[in-house]
DNA sequence: AGTGAACCGGACCCACGGTCCGCATCTTAC
DNA sequence: GTAAGATGCGGACCGTGGGTCCGGTTCACT
C-alpha cells in the first residue's frame, strides 16, 4: 500500500487555508494584495504548512479554483441539456459559455487571482485547457465552422476575467447585459454563413 | 517660460534605455525575465536615471511601446483606406483588426511585457481605451450590430498578446495563418445577421 | 569662469515568494 | 498506555527585484 492516508491536522488545515484565501480573496480589491503570508495568518497556520500543501501561490489559488469550479464541470461532462453531453451543438455552445461566464462573474475575484498569478499567461493552465477542448469538439459539429480551435479561442477570450472585471467592476455593466451581450456575440459567431465576399 | 528644454545627457541616457530595454526585451524569453537593473546595466546607466525618466516598470514599457505603434497610429488616424478613417466601415473592421494583429506579431515580446505588468488588466491602459473607442465608433455605422460597445471588446480579446504569444509562440501556429483566422471570424461577426431564433 | 539647478549613479530599503530545520503532534506497533 | 518513528508544523531566514535617496557631477546660462 504505497498509499498513506493523511494526518488528520494536515486536512483540516488545509481546509482552513482554503477557506480564509477564499475569504481575503473576496474581501480585497486587488488579489495582488493578498499575500501568502496574509493567508497563513488568517487560516492560523505558519507559512510552511501553506507552501507544504499548495506548493506556491499559484497551486493554492488553482486548488481553490478548482474546488469552486467543480459543480459547472460535473455540470459540463455529464449534466442535463444545455449543458451536458446530449446537447446540441448549436445549443451547447452558448450554454457553455454563458455557464463560464457565469461562473466567472460568481467568482471574479479568484477568476482574477488565477489569471493574474498563472506565472505569466492563463493559457498553460489545464483547465483552460479543458475549456478549449471541449468547446472545440462541439464546434467541430457545427457545419460551415472550419478553424474551430481559433474560433474557441477567441470566444474564450470573450469571457476572460480582466475583462469581465473592466465591465463590470469598474463601468458597473450589469450581469444580464453582459450575460445577453455575449449571448448575442455568441449567435452572431453561430449563424449560417453568407456566400463569401458577400460584403458591401 | 515655463517650458525649460531638458539637459542634453538627459535625452541620451532616455534614448539608451529605451534603446536597451526594447534590445532586451527582444532577446529574453519571458518579459519578466528582464530585471529593471539589468536594463539600466544594459543602458550604462543608474537605476535612478531610468525610474527618475520612467516613473517605474510600466512607464518605461508604455513608452517604448507608445513608440514603436506609432506608425500604426498614424495610419489609422490619418492614414489613407483601408486602415484610415475614410474607408467604409465593412472594410476598415478587418483591417484594423489585422493592423493591430501584425503589430502584436511583430512585438510579441514588447506587447506580453505590457499587458503582464499592467499593474492588474491591460483595460486600463490609455492604448487600449483608444483602440476600443475607435473600433467601437466604426462598428456603429454597421446596420445590424447593436451592442458595438462589448463587440469590440470581444474582437479586441481575440489580438490579445498571451492568446498570440500561445497560438504563435507555443503552437508554431503560422503567421499568415493566425491572420486568416482572425480575418474569417471577424468576417462571421460582420456578416449580416439572420432572423433571430433561426437556431436548430 | 562661476553659479545654481538638473541630473547621475549605485548603495540602500522594503515587501514578498519561497525554503529550512528544530520541535510538536499524530499514527502505529506492542 | 506507551514508546518509537514518521509526518507535519511554524516562523525565522533568504534571495530577488521594484523603488528611493542623497552626495557628487555635469550641464545651461551669464
Amino acid at each position: 500500500m504505497p498509499e498513506r492516508r493523511p494526518r488528520k491536522d494536515a486536512v483540516r488545515n488545509r481546509a482552513a487555508v482554503l477557506a480564509a484565501a477564499d475569504s481575503l480573496f473576496a474581501r480585497c480589491e486587488s488579489p495582488e494584495a493578498v499575500t501568502m503570508a496574509d493567508i497563513a495568518a488568517a487560516a492560523g497556520v505558519g507559512k510552511g504548512t501553506l507552501f507544504r500543501a499548495f506548493g506556491d501561490r499559484t497551486g493554492l489559488i488553482q486548488a481553490l479554483y478548482a474546488e469552486r469550479l467543480e459543480p459547472v464541470r460535473n455540470a459540463v461532462e455529464a449534466g442535463p441539456p444545455p449543458l451536458g453531453p446530449a446537447a446540441p451543438p448549436l445549443e451547447r455552445v452558448p450554454a457553455l459559455l454563458d455557464a463560464l461566464l457565469c461562473f466567472k462573474l460568481d467568482n471574479r475575484h479568484l477568476a482574477l487571482a488565477l489569471e493574474e498569478t498563472g506565472s505569466g499567461s492563463p493559457y498553460q493552465a489545464e483547465h483552460y485547457e479543458r475549456w478549449h477542448s471541449t468547446l472545440q469538439a462541439v464546434l467541430e459539429r457545427i457545419p460551415g465552422l472550419t478553424d474551430s480551435a481559433f474560433t474557441a479561442h477567441a470566444l474564450l477570450a470573450a469571457t476572460r476575467a480582466d475583462l469581465v472585471e473592466h465591465l463590470v467592476g469598474h463601468q458597473h455593466m450589469p450581469r444580464e447585459q453582459l450575460r445577453a451581450h455575449l449571448a448575442a456575440f455568441t449567435a452572431r459567431i453561430l449563424q449560417p454563413r453568407a456566400a463569401t465576399g458577400a460584403v458591401g
